[in-house]
RNA sequence: GGAGGGAUUCCCGAGUGGCUAAAGGGAUCAGACUGUAAAUCUGACGCGCGAGCUUCGGUGGUUCGAAUCCACCUCCCUCCA
């Protein structure tokens, strides 16, 4: 899975398009050449888990680790009670410190997944804000941290610009702070760790070059920040959404069934940069894949590359042969050739299904209790655009009873909605 | 504290007494074409099989009739202090 480490880490980022800003380059540089260094990257409680959008900062570290750099992971368990407006349209809802202590360590779970605690001296270290922030007092802060900052320049930064200037929103002293405790923590990490670099979504580059000026004000510190690519998809729209919301990385919030999908789901035109951002496959062999591709007609590689590479990276071999099993029963093969022994690992392997509770009901009943369907009227409209099929055979009336007969081993009966939305019934 | 502006269906945004389940755009979904891609075209997009029912920040009122008028309340924004 780790492929063989890149000759200079730097190089392989930018062919990579991963490298978005870089502070004071040449001296950066250099510094990164100097031989293994310390860096972070934060992440912000705000949900119980991490979603794809995560991922590239996330393998970043793991990138810096495999290139003997040592990684801290930042849990913002003091940030996150804050709320970052960086390029945010409107204040947030502020969420309760027990929800968020709770989500800190769901986050922390996921974060050591990703990285290696047991390589030396350049082990990954996972780290929350609230520790050194929590028994900081209003005067102290004001007096130690805020009189390095200067309001001017925390207004002209391009991530709040339009918060304070847009009509219409507008934005509190708490989202304003948080530049200045997302500083601290550079300047903390500085201290503590020797943690000279921060790297951060391209969003970030405000706050991180915050961090910059505060570890030199306050240790005369040098440190560098290098931000990576904000995800952009070709038609424009927000990358990491589905129908049913984000992509998250906790399989219990999305299924490597689901996540394995998303990933097939990439356009041709994103596909092949999407294997740079979130795959360890070295640059030469993404490019033999795009030669590959097209010179071929038909369907590509990438995306069943892009979707293996990502789900085994997340969900493992196990949740990547599941995956995988699923979407050939579904999408390639034939219904009629699973044994009934097959069905049921297809439920356990996460295909979404339900028992009936009933031991007949109408095609309709089905979609709408399947959650195909979010009315009877909308189950009605896809019936009447033939977009409903039952085991394989498209329906055409309503008068379609759903029971053991129809089921196949008397048992189950696969409904798909669309081309690409299954539910496994079960009797 | 004062003055003004605003809150509409997922989002943006029209609508200032009946013709309004509410223009238009976006997003989304389905069908066709394909390759589980993109683009394009077609259709759907509150709930109900239907008659119809429930919606326009909240509560009450005026009216035969209200998203539209009145009162109070909540929240947001701008300017002044």
């Amino acid at each position: 899975m780790i492929a063989q480490l890149p000759a200079d880490l730097l190089t392989d980022l930018e062919s990579r398009g991963l490298v978005a800003q870089m502070s004071s380059e040449d001296e950066f540089r250099a510094h990164m050449a100097g031989g293994s260094r310390t860096l972070y990257s934060g992440f912000d409680p705000t949900a119980d888990s991490l979603h794809i959008g995560h991922l590239v900062p996330l393998l970043a570290l793991r990138r810096f680790q495999l290139a003997g750099h040592k990684p801290v992971a930042l849990v913002g368990g003091a940030t996150g009670m804050i709320g970052d407006p960086s390029f945010k349209a409107a204040e947030r809802q502020l969420n309760s410190t027990d929800v968020i202590s709770g989500w800190v360590d769901r986050l922390k779970g996921q974060l050591e997944q990703f990285l290696d605690f047991d390589c030396g001296v350049n082990s990954a270290v996972v780290v929350n804000n609230l520790d050194w922030t929590k028994d900081l007092s209003v005067l102290d802060f004001l007096r130690g941290i805020g009189k390095h900052f200067s309001v001017n320049a925390m207004i002209q930064k391009e991530s709040v610009k339009q918060r304070i200037e847009r009509e219409g929103s507008g934005i509190s002293f708490t989202e304003f702070s948080y530049m200045i405790l997302q500083s601290y923590d550079f300047a903390e990490l500085y201290k503590r760790y020797g943690c000279t670099i921060q790297i951060g979504g391209s969003d970030q580059w405000g706050n991180i070059t915050g961090g910059i000026d505060l570890a030199r004000r306050m240790h005369q510190g040098h440190v560098f920040g290098l931000t990576l690519p904000l995800v952009t998809k070709s038609d424009g729209q927000k990358f990491g959404k589905t129908e049913s919301g984000a992509v998250w990385l906790d399989p219990k919030k999305t299924s490597p069934y689901a996540f394995y999908q998303f990933w097939m789901n990439t356009a041709d035109a994103d596909a092949y940069k999407f294997l740079q951002y979130f795959t360890f496959l070295p640059v030469a062999e993404i490019e033999a894949i795009r030669e590959e591709d097209a010179a071929a007609s038909g369907r590509p590689k990438a995306q069943s590359v892009l979707a293996s590479e990502v789900t085994r990276l997340v969900h493992g071999d196990a949740g990547l042969l599941a995956a995988a099993r699923i979407t050939g029963a579904l999408f390639s093969g034939d219904l009629s050739d699973l044994t009934e022994a097959d069905f049921e690992q297809l439920r356990l392997d996460g295909l979404p299904s339900t028992k009936c509770t009933s031991d007949s009901l109408g095609i309709v009943e089905a979609l709408v209790e399947s959650g195909l369907a979010t009315s009877n009227r909308a189950a009605r409209e896809f019936l009447s655009a033939g977009a409903v099929t039952i085991n394989g055979k498209k329906i055409v009336g309503e008068e379609v009873p759903i029971n053991r007969d129809a089921a196949l081993y008397n048992k189950y009966i696969v409904l798909k909605r669309g081309k690409k939305l299954f539910h496994l019934l079960s009797f």
